[in-house]
DNA sequence: TAATAATGACTGAACAGTCAGACAATTTAT
DNA sequence: ATAAATTGTCTGACTGTTCAGTCATTATTA
């Protein structure tokens, strides 16, 4: 149901909305959802248990919340980004840059999106899930549009726009995937150049 | 620890232990691993709790039980596709083939493969994830191998094989993520050419 | 009849969510 | 200025439920 709408009066010193939501974040990240207990949170928090009820309505809507907080930075980031001029295959090549480079900063983000597909199936609240389900959507939309551009433009082999995202998401996530995997040595940045090899001269002409 | 070793006795007629691992592997396809109760696979086995506590030691052995008799099966297919003769960058072609075929018959265990990624962070024991960590590393192995020999042979570009391999696994991945979300219309082996296409002109020189 | 297989009611632990009251900060009354 | 009242924040012990795993009992087989 949302984080309940902030009360305008002052609240403690402390921002204890983004203190949960940044325990709330690092556990998720840890354990994932079900093993991650209200109290561990709490705890985290350094608040008491009823203090998370005061802004969350349940331990799904924190959940959410967390996600929902840092996909919004991610793709705001995009979003701004896609409007800059260039060429489509130049945007979609910053694109994979803005992306792989928050992902490097935010790792603890992606270890909860990985766990969010899990979150995917019965059992959750419907509402809830559709919140972020839109946004991720609203991503791979993002790319595709900028694909259907360049194929429209000639820069690429005019293949369906939509399972060429889905292909360069599951790229660029894999590499994640391996670069978290890996312990982190050496930087995931770096790896932008490999995707735009492969990717590129797959697709292009 | 290992399914509790089969009493070579006579058990009875019917086959109870595949009985429960089919039930678990529909179930925890489902919901996940959390949410599944043993009651659940239970009453899907028409068996009884205590039935189950007979051939598995814990939800956790089951789970993991279920997972590695799918990654077996797959596994042996690829093993043995690897074996044909054929250039290396054949076999990774027969390779892919057969994995998104595999996949394409085995939504359910696709599924579990997505939901033990989230089972990969703590709390779960070690020795259970690690026989699972294990095959899929396997996996990841024979690919490696493969295109460090396509390398060797001049069919592909000089670049890191590992990494290759993991992107390439990542396009199928994503490819399947998408067919299942798609309610599944179409055929996910017929994107074994989208995959080729893609990948292999993006790395062949 | 003896040995083994199967059962399901039971137990104890874990945990989400609640709520009565402690506490602090501000306002009003004296 | 000081006390008392009001308002809203924060707390953590408590409750009810869920569920993995057990085990005494019953059924089956040899």
């Amino acid at each position: 149901m949302k984080v309940k709408e902030m009360n305008k009066r002052k609240i403690g010193q402390r921002d204890h909305l983004t203190q949960v939501l940044q325990a709330a974040e690092k556990l998720f990240a840890k354990r994932g959802f079900y093993p991650t207990t209200i109290d561990d949170i709490a705890k985290e928090a350094k608040l008491a248990k009823g203090t998370i009820y005061l802004y969350f309505d349940s331990k799904e809507d924190l959940f959410f919340s967390a996600i929902e907080r840092k996909l919004d930075a991610l793709l705001s980031k995009i979003e701004k980004a896609v409007k800059e001029p260039g060429s489509a295959w130049q945007r979609i090549n910053t694109t994979i840059g803005i992306h792989l480079k928050f992902m490097e900063e935010n790792k603890d983000f992606f270890k909860i999106m990985q766990s969010f597909s899990e979150q995917l199936r019965e059992k959750l609240e419907k509402e809830l899930k559709e919140r972020v389900v839109e946004k991720q959507s609203r991503y791979i939309k993002i790319l595709t549009r900028l694909i259907q551009r360049a194929i429209n433009e000639g820069e690429v082999k005019p293949l369906n726009a939509r399972k060429l995202a889905v292909i360069l998401m599951g790229i660029v996530h894999s590499l994640t995937v391996y670069w978290v995997s890996q312990k982190e040595r050496g930087s995931l940045c770096g790896d932008a150049s490999l995707v735009q090899e492969v990717f590129s001269q797959g697709v292009e002409r």
